[in-house]
DNA sequence: TTTTAGCACTTAACTTAATGGAGTGCTAAC
DNA sequence: GTTAGCACTCCATTAAGTTAAGTGCTAAAA
């Protein structure tokens, strides 16, 4: 367990927020000045030297400046940050932006994610409340003539999933009535989850009394569930990789905009966020592609609609300070915002 | 109007050939080892002095191999290239992958700009055959329950609109039927664009008949309508903008993506595309950020269907020769598919 | 008249050398 | 424990030199 005196802490604190700010590294002249207190250069240097011996900061050759580790970032994070508080502006700009009306959960959590990109200039990933409380509350199957049916699937959070098939032609628009009051029987009320199950089990026996072959149709159900069921991520600032990636090496920003389209692997990198806002610096993140960069994941409570997961992908320096403040007031603004949507529907 | 002579024309075709290929300026001593005919280097050179002062090649600097100018290219595809076979297994691509079973029309376009951008390595855009034949075949308001109604629209081609709408609580479900029932009598069978039309001269009186406040249900429809109508361009291969794009700027490489991002922009670079096959080379593309690429456009027709476009955008130096000979292969295939598709609709 | 060999000349790209600046570690004195 | 002083290291930038590819031109050959 690393201690650091007051004085260290204060060193290591202006080298983490000098090189987040300039980028460049950080020497012990430069320290000097800004350092409330009055000693001279050797001093820091001094100082400076017993910070690299702990690890916390490092030369990028043998008389550069120092720069963070990622130790350092680690220790900066855990022991000397306090969250900034966020700017009245940008407060206004979050508010104002989930101040309208929304018709989906998605479109919230998606603009979320838009709105902390743009404030930032990183990328952002959202994924909406978990659906395990999620439940059933409608199945329709509505024959829009020409072979072809839409399959629209309600949940009671308000959400709707729908997709539209081509249906067999020994399969009128008819034959399928009971079927759907079969499975608004047996289903509704239920939690997604128990649905999928079931769908596997039981169901297929019972739906043989009505249909001959009934593959057919559990496929249509099954992909409208899966989609309504499945954990999907909204990225957001994709662009923005151009501002903080290295651009040397073009071949590494394709890798990542393709990590990014495929927001299935997006859960893999984010894991399963314990604390309320974590932040992963460098190689704490396990994926490979992502070692040279931070990633703060927050989690925001809807009561007992569950919870879901706020994230910021952004370089090793950043202005955590500021970033933790944010995501802070996302995790705030976004809980209330759901609790009002979530009351709409629940009433 | 320029004319070559036989051996002009060979060289410029080696020249254009070459610099596609290797990247790199071509000089007088290349050429004569590949050349067919038994002349010196500086025979070649002389040629090239001519063919410089007509325009069609340029020097990079003075003492620099030759690279052919936008003229140069034109005249190359106008007068010298013959479009390329197709690759058979390139063939089996196409072929193989527009065989699977489509539920939309939209899909088997996005597949294929999918295809083309793979195979290519270059980015492509596709448009739809045109709306203008296309017909409302059905419309539907399906109570969701919880203040929800979803809109689907159909149309005789088989593509479906639909959207989810939260509905003003003095609205109830049961008020729409009507309104629904008079659209139906109204509308069915008239093309989209008459739909838009009537929508905003003679329907919201009409409409007075059944609801109070017709403004609200008007903008439901008319929204979903007009997803329907709109042209949407889709574009594949975006990432293989890494592949060709010159990684020295990246702010124009943001801006390339920022364009093909908003697909609205594109129906303006692309333009009417009047010829069946159509190159267009460097600034004679009315996008400034474009100035460096080339563009080429075919439309492909499904009969009474209309007319499609697909379009790939790649540098200046591109192959031509295989690139027209795929386009080629594409509006053939497409054309092909799609007249399956809408037969399968209209029997 | 066309083609060719020969040669002086140009330029980009690469290598090497020189210089200045920022920063460090260490020592000896305060 | 702190400081001044100094030798040392390394990056970044500039300058100079070298090579390879290619050109244009001239005068002779075909």
């Amino acid at each position: 367990m690393i201690t650091l005196t007051e004085r260290q802490s204060l060193i290591l604190k202006a080298i983490v927020r000098d090189y987040t700010e300039g980028g460049t590294p950080v020497g012990s002249k430069s320290l000097v000045q800004e350092l409330p207190m009055k000693v001279s250069s050797a001093t820091i240097r001094n100082e400076m030297a017993r910070l690299e011996d702990l690890g916390l900061i490092v030369k990028t050759h043998l008389s550069s400046g120092r720069i963070p580790s990622i130790k350092g970032y680690r220790y900066y994070v855990d022991h000397i940050l306090t969250p900034e508080k966020v700017d009245n502006r940008d407060l206004k700009v979050i508010q104002h932006s989930l101040g309208g009306e929304f018709h989906k959960i998605d479109e919230i959590v998606a603009q979320s994610a838009d709105i902390l990109s743009q404030l930032t200039s990183y990328t952002t990933f959202t994924l909406r409340p978990e659906l395990k409380d999620s439940r059933l509350s409608g199945f329709r199957l509505v024959p829009l003539g020409n072979h072809q049916v839409m399959a629209i699937l309600v949940t009671n959070n308000g959400d709707v999933e729908n997709q539209t098939f081509t249906i067999p032609n020994d399969l009128s628009g008819d034959e399928l009535e009971p079927v759907v009051r079969f499975i608004d029987d047996q289903l509704i009320g239920l939690p997604l989850q128990d649905v999928l199950a079931k769908l596997q089990k039981e169901i297929p026996l019972k739906l043989a009394h009505y249909l001959q072959n009934p593959d057919g149709f559990l496929a249509i159900f099954g992909s409208v569930l899966s989609k309504a069921a499945s954990e999907r991520f909204y990225v957001g600032g994709k662009l923005n990789l151009f501002n903080y990636t290295s651009l040397q090496d073009p071949k590494e920003m394709r890798s990542l905009y393709s990590l990014l389209d495929q927001t299935d692997n997006l859960a893999n990198v984010i894991g399963t966020p314990g604390q309320h806002i974590q932040v992963r610096i460098g190689n704490e993140i396990t994926n490979d592609l992502l070692k040279d960069y931070s990633l703060i994941t927050a989690t925001y409570d809807v009561d007992q609609h569950g919870q879901g997961i706020i994230a910021l992908l952004g370089p090793t320096a950043m202005p955590y300070s500021r970033m933790i403040g944010l995501m802070g007031a996302f995790q705030r603004e976004l809980a209330r915002k759901l609790l009002d949507y979530y009351r709409y529907f629940d009433e």
